[in-house]
RNA sequence: GGCCCCUUGGUCAAGCGGUUAAGACACCUCCCUUUCACGGAGGUAACAGGGGUUCGAAUCCCCUAGGGGUCACCA
């Protein structure tokens, strides 16, 4: 092995961190912590208008959440700092003097609506718009006069012709562009301020960047990056486009679109688990070898290998995630899932902001009920519903079961042996055989004789253990719908 | 529209010239459970279409269709 292997993830701080930047991240991360190498955050900032205060921090602390951590990066400094763009630019600015000392880019005076016009007048050609290359052949005395009218340049990049780039990408395989369907595009914007193509390969190089694993939307930048390289004689790095993921449309995410959860704070705050959320992740778009999916931070850093990464879009499986975090969940100690529920139960005013003894006491209760059904913390509000509804509503399967003609006789045993055993005798253990001696009472067992207490109580067919549920609900309310049922 | 990429069950996917075409989620059935769940055991379900190459193709090549990405002084 000659050099070591350096990665990284170059988020742009315009928001928080997004479920797809953060699989880029979590690859990159995977693949130089199995290769033993750096993992690097470079903050690309250089689209001041659309940064958004916070929006770095934010990054980073969800990065952290999951479980991510890096060598070098804003609040890491290493020995290829800075980390953020922004404080670059003086070295973007050295290294396009040299291009425009040896006319591998020049200054370009036209102005926005020139160029709007442009394009669309070959698109009305049936053209694939494109920058002519207008102000390529300025000589010294046109761009003086362009200047003297108060025009402020941006510099492009002097495209070759006839040149076709290949590349071979770790994913997809050998991709060529030709060059001729580029245009010379713009390298530094009129505000002294690189772009993205340029900035990027200024900085992998100078960064030492091995290994380049990021969207499939980048695959046409690609190119443009290649050229960048090899004006300045650089070795490029291996470039891996990854799939992007999509949506049940199929379409690439939108930050807009509401049919899925995209931002990774919005499931810390639905009461999702990291590791999860970090192994579901990690199967959109690439699978391990052999049958197991379930894998732990440290199991995948041993098993990543990003020749597996898949070629096909990923459509992002909700109800896949849910299993995967019920399983992550069912593994979570007992104080780890209340942990994640309380803050649902108090938001949602069935817990007070500071309970007390008895009411951390039920709260327990109620999550270690639930324990097995919980999805997401969040949950617990819709899955405790049936404690707080003033009023049951039978669908027809509840109807049903309450048709039967035992019934009465059933819900009047329980409520007489309720009655009996009084205050104190009203706990979970003793739940069980005052149900038992309901059945003595009246020879009914099984089905007939659990489901008529379970929708007389709940209103459902379905449920968490009765005797727990019959518990939680309280001997007053318990009493209350015994009678209502009773009544009818 | 140009360029680039992709196409195995409803979804994620394994497969890399010879397989009864894995596995997971979802769904259904059964078992366990005196109810409900959990759990366990099964089941339904796929190589986009057409041409080649080959003794043999999901795997290689070509075409068609469909889908996606990208065409900014955004990243």
């Amino acid at each position: 092995m000659s050099t070591k292997v350096r990665v990284r993830y170059a988020p742009s701080p315009t928001g928080h961190l997004h479920i797809g930047n953060a699989r880029t991240a979590i690859f990159n991360y995977l693949f130089a912590r199995h290769h033993g190498g750096d993992f690097i955050i470079r903050i690309e900032d250089t689209d001041v208008k659309r940064n958004v205060a916070g929006g770095e921090e934010s990054q980073l602390t969800y990065l952290k959440w999951l479980g991510v951590d890096w060598d070098e990066s804003i609040d890491r400094p290493g020995d290829y700092g800075p980390y953020r763009q922004t404080e670059r630019i003086d070295i973007y600015n050295t290294h396009t003097q040299q291009l425009l000392d040896r006319q591998l880019a020049y200054p370009c005076y036209c102005n926005e609506a020139e160029l709007e016009q442009e394009r669309e007048e070959q698109s009305a050609r049936g053209e694939t718009p494109k920058y002519s290359g207008k102000c390529r052949h300025l000589d010294a005395e046109g761009r003086a006069k362009l200047a003297a009218e108060g025009r402020i340049p941006s510099i492009r990049f002097t495209v070759p012709t006839d040149r076709v780039y290949t590349f071979t990408d770790t994913v997809k395989g050998e991709i060529s562009f030709r060059a001729d369907d580029f245009g010379d595009f713009v390298i530094v914007k009129k505000d002294g301020i690189p772009t993205y193509n340029y900035a990027v390969a200024v900085d992998d190089h100078l960064m030492a960047i091995t290994h380049v694993l990021r969207g499939e939307d980048h695959i046409t930048n690609t190119p443009r990056q290649l050229m960048i390289y090899e004006a300045f004689d650089w070795t490029p790095p291996e470039f891996g486009h990854m799939t992007l993921i999509v949506n049940d449309q199929r379409k690439k995410l939108s930050k807009r679109d509401e049919s899925i959860v995209q931002f990774i704070q919005q499931y810390d705050e639905l009461g999702y688990l990291p590791e999860a959320i970090f192994n579901f992740i990690t199967l959109l778009g690439w699978s391990p070898e052999g049958e197991e999916e379930i894998y732990s931070r440290e199991q995948l850093i041993e098993v990543f290998n990003a020749n597996r990464l898949s070629k096909s879009p990923a459509v992002f499986d909700t109800a896949k995630l849910s299993w995967l975090n019920q399983h992550y969940l069912k593994q979570a100690s007992p104080e780890r899932v209340i942990e994640l529920c309380l803050p649902h139960l108090k938001a949602s005013g069935r817990l007070p902001e500071v309970p007390n003894e008895q009411e951390m006491e039920w709260a327990t209760a109620l999550v270690t009920l639930f324990r097995d059904h919980l999805r997401f913390g969040a949950e617990i509000v819709s899955l405790s519903d049936l404690f707080f509804q003033e009023s049951l509503e039978f669908n027809d399967e509840a109807e049903a079961v309450l048709a039967e003609e035992t019934v009465p006789t059933v819900l009047a045993a329980f409520l007489a042996g309720l009655e009996e055993a009084g205050e104190e005798g009203f706990t979970v253990e003793n739940m069980k055989s005052l149900i038992k001696g309901v059945q003595t009472a009246t020879g009914v067992k099984g089905k007939g004789l659990f489901m008529p207490i379970r929708v007389a109580l709940t209103g459902q067919t379905h449920g968490p253990d009765l005797n727990g549920t019959i518990w939680l609900l309280g001997r007053g309310q318990v009493l209350k719908r015994l009678n209502q049922q009773l009544a009818k």
